[in-house]
DNA sequence: TCAAAAGTGTTTGCCCTACACCCATGG
DNA sequence: CCATGGGTGTAGGGCAAACACTTTTGA
């Protein structure tokens, strides 16, 4: 079979909630097109590899994060031609979701790789290269809502976290205020969700907090709300 | 650039409720691989071409639906190596919800298209070829998922539909039965979803219903529950 | 007059919000 | 003992499931 030239790769979103805000991992492009600005990491599917195989080789290049235990999801695949001035490129965009991780970022590139506050880079339309704005406003999108009925809040949290730490996760992609209380119960109450461990902490001041790992569960019976 | 040889496809799950049954259009192929087995429609995106556009082009060429108003949505893309025997192939996979055509096929390839109960298809892990089968796994699962938080049920529907036969389609798509006291409340007085055209029909026996048309809410509030 | 489907009213129970209140720690 | 955050109890409103009931047609 003849095949038109034609590259497709691997983008990534990767999401971490850092001092209450959702921040996004971007690098800034070394080389033209679109030199000097700013974009979402990502590279070209190598032959013989698997499309979500190529993301997660991109995300442990750019973090370092061994990334069994990543969360990652496909989200779209942007094709419009003329989106990449070198030629035909075919974009399929993951969404990953990481704890905030301690060095900051740990990957090959690291000197050219920032965090950013995700509503800083999507206030400016230009910001970023290629349709990267679109890809991430799709991205984040797709994460706002799936917090809603998918356990997936737990993924920005390291192994053990506590109910309000939970509740900033949600709070920070959101941008609302949820009753701490209320909260609570919902959390706790919904099967599957979270599981205590039994011990406690005092990292966030105030009475001692218990301490929660991730639940089984693969959707959220009833669903938390946005508002 | 040099890109190594690669095709990238635009497959398509055309779904339709016919005769109370969730259906999806499928073709036998005439050629290898799989010759004489059935599978998605679809076809390679063409150069210049977008990837929707070419979604579009093949809707119209299997259905012969101007799909201008039609609903169209890209649902995930599928590129392990290996898939395809002919060599690399990338499939970009999109949902379509028609309603029951009056003439079922009218598309160049009419003679060898069928539509076919997605429960007798998906029983069968065989019966598609290609992974077909689990890309219509996944198309089914979405298509049932937005019918709770977006108006799409109505894109099943032709321009002029009855409370009753909205809730069919509802009926249809998830395998259950919904009261029509409730639902009717519920349809009508979701804001945006369905507009009364003061006209009625009797079409399905007893007292008149009235006649409606999709509104234009995007997403339900509240949601429709699926049992 | 009966069957069939459309549509409305009403009850009941549940969930969710709001907030009062108590608990357990550090300083 | 006070400030801080963790966690529980509870009243009240609103929504939705369940179902009795009325409406409007065709046969």
């Amino acid at each position: 079979m003849d095949f038109e030239p034609l590259g497709v790769a691997a983008d990534l979103v990767i999401l971490t909630v850092r001092d209450g805000s959702l921040q996004v991992l971007l690098i800034r492009r070394g080389i033209a097109p679109y030199r000097g600005r700013w974009a979402l990491p990502g590279g070209f599917v190598r032959p013989k590899e698997d499309l979500e195989e190529a993301a997660r080789r991109e995300l442990q290049e750019e973090t370092g994060l061994l990334s069994d235990r990543i969360h990652l999801e496909q989200v779209a695949t942007y094709g419009e031609p003329g989106r990449d001035p070198r030629g035909r490129v075919i974009s399929v965009t993951y969404l990953a979701l990481v704890p905030d991780l301690p060095s900051p970022v740990a990957g090959t590139d690291a000197a050219s790789a920032e965090w950013v506050t995700v509503d800083e880079v999507l206030t400016d339309q230009n910001r970023l290269a290629f349709d990267h704005h679109r890809i991430l406003t799709d991205a984040v999108e797709r994460a706002r809502a799936k917090l809603e009925y998918s356990p997936l809040a737990a993924a920005f949290c390291p192994d053990e976290f506590t109910i309000s730490e939970l509740r900033g996760i949600y709070e920070a992609v959101w941008g609302v205020q949820l009753d701490p209380r209320n909260f609570h119960r919902k959390a706790t109450k919904t099967d599957g969700f979270v599981i205590p461990l039994g011990a406690t902490t005092t990292r966030d001041g105030g009475r001692p907090a218990q301490l929660f790992r991730r639940g089984p569960a693969a959707t959220l019976h009833p669903p938390l709300t946005r508002g």
